[in-house]
DNA sequence: CTGAAAGCGCTTACAG
DNA sequence: CTGAAAGCGCTTACAG
């Protein structure tokens, strides 16, 4: 209700001054400042949103393009909506959020009519449309994920290479000879994000570099199925001991289940390690060895490189962060066992 | 980059026709119409986004206040977020996301700095300090949901105690006599959303009216604790034949997968309706029928009704959807069966 | 240390 | 059917 005008009325001194004094822009006396920042809190004063964006170079606005379609929303997207939406706040940015049925039309629209400062990009998939369309914009962009081409692009993510060599070291360390990841279902890796594949050649190239046998199945939403690509998987020869989850929380449940149901105990007969998963893995049973993946870090990080990108144009960079090994005492050493004869 | 000037001086007309011929406000002649939208097409222009807030009536942006914190967001929370979003573009509104965390101060911001024509909140809870904030903003809002006081209030949400009513009905039509209901973890019904504790009410109530026997049962996120609660209420007295689970996907397949060890067979041994579901049990195994709830149909009456809302204040009414049933195949007629004796 | 004023780019009465 | 102009509520050079 009270505007500018009011507030330089009741302190007597001219909007200009308001304006400097409450945004810090210019030094205001002390005693000027204060009695104008009593009287704005009196009247509730809050600049108009819209006044704001047209005579500043600023609209405090962030639009968040999210992977937002009926299929794939699982509580890990969502995860990563909340943190870019937290971490914009600290900045006193709010966020627009786009569908991905309207992925490349929102973007042009919400950049042509400079209703947002920047661009976060999210689950950024490997041939990703919003991704051409985000380096031709000229507009600030930091891509939350990795795609194919990362030309001129700024971009954050988790180090799912490194992070499968982590999962690879901790079992190799302790002595496992034969691995195996059951990764995403099929689907995901053959149009999806790019950080599963990433994590399974890790994985692979990690396995071999240690000297060891690695396994890969995909994993399926379908119970049937997911079950028997858990009992080939660990049928598999040498008969492996050690055993990586890199799929939605879902299905790791499901895994999970399965495996309490065949009588295998963990980490006796199987080390487990739940990689990359943005859920608490310590709540499962038994509690999981993880190597988190945290969407505040990634999202925090992004955040932090537009608000920089909005001060002066950002260098082009992948800047990948740091894996982190949690240790819940699903992982032991192998048991010597007689390898089984085939069935 | 091209503004109104521009294309009024390309088409030779003045700004105001232009504007008008854009918006539809006020006739104008059919060729001069054709020749600026023809300009504003060439020259890309798009009205400024902030010079529109300021000099119209609308903003053309809604803020979505969702109970988005680390541990609650589940896809069902996505699904909601993602349907208002989608109906809010067919009306060219863009969405403000609002988190859990900031979710009165937000509102309060996007309030008084007139950045949002209005509020739609989700998820509501029985108790949920967004509510009053909401009554007292003087800005259009409409809640998905139902809280404990809906005095002036305008709310959308499925006709749950309905939802309960039909799976009731729905077993009860095929000759069950007793019946169990899987509902959300404990906590939910403590300090979560309203609408669990409806469908339990109105399931229990509907039961007593049919003359048949119900069991209800908080579900576990530990999978341990939630066989544990699955046995328990399967082993009531007398022996329930029909399950109803109303409670996250996560722990619906959870359930499945155990009773699918038990060796119970469905529809057969025991019929099961999945209820106020906002995800395709048709792929779980076996397919199980489902009273859905539909986030789009909720989101979409929300925003059209913010619409009428943004035109004319609306009367408070909470507005309640009729559920619809649709079979699968997993409810059957109860076998005849001698009553187990007690372990 | 502060003010008067231009200007951001639209929308919309007011006029004809 | 169209135009000239006020005005939305700020920010920010320009002045002193």
């Amino acid at each position: 209700m009270a505007s500018i005008h009011d507030v330089a009325q009741a302190a007597g001194v001219s909007i200009s001054t308001v304006s400097y004094a409450l945004s810090g822009k210019r030094p205001v006396a002390e005693a000027t400042r204060s009695r104008i920042a009593a009287i704005a809190d009196e009247l509730g004063y809050q600049p108009n949103a819209g006044a704001r964006m047209l005579a500043g170079r600023r609209t405090q606005l962030l639009a968040l393009t999210a992977p937002l379609h009926a299929e794939t929303s699982t509580p890990a997207h969502m995860a990563f909506v909340l943190a870019v939406v937290t971490a914009a706040r600290r900045y006193d940015y709010d966020v627009v959020l786009l569908t991905e049925e309207e992925a490349t039309g929102g973007l042009r629209r919400v950049t042509s009519t400079k209703l947002v400062d920047g661009i976060i990009v999210l689950d950024v998939a490997v041939d990703d449309r919003r991704v051409g369309l985000v380096r031709d914009l000229s507009i600030p962009a930091v891509l939350v994920g990795v795609p194919g081409d990362t030309d001129g692009l700024v971009c954050v993510d988790l180090d799912f290479e490194a992070a499968a060599r982590l999962a690879v070291d901790s079992l190799a360390d302790e002595g496992h000879t034969s691995i195996a990841l059951i990764g995403d279902p099929h689907g995901i890796y053959e149009r999806g994000s790019n950080f599963p594949r990433r994590f399974r050649d890790a994985f692979a190239a990690r396995a071999a570099e240690r000297g060891i046998t690695s396994t890969f199945a995909e994993s399926s939403r379908n119970l049937v199925e997911l079950r028997a690509v858990v009992d080939a998987a660990l049928a598999a020869v040498p008969r492996p001991t050690g055993l990586v989850m890199q799929c939605a929380e879902t299905i790791q449940l499901a895994v999970m289940e399965h495996l309490a149901g065949t009588g295998l105990s963990i980490p006796a007969d199987l080390s487990v390690i739940s990689a990359a998963s943005t859920f608490d893995t310590s709540k499962f049973s038994p509690p999981l060895d993880v190597i988190p993946l945290v969407p505040a870090e990634s999202c925090d990080r992004a955040v932090d490189l537009m608000m920089r990108a909005l001060d002066h144009p950002l260098d082009p960079a992948v800047e990948l962060l740091e894996p982190a090994y949690h240790s819940h005492g699903s992982v032991g050493r192998p048991q010597i066992a007689a390898a089984p004869a085939a069935p």
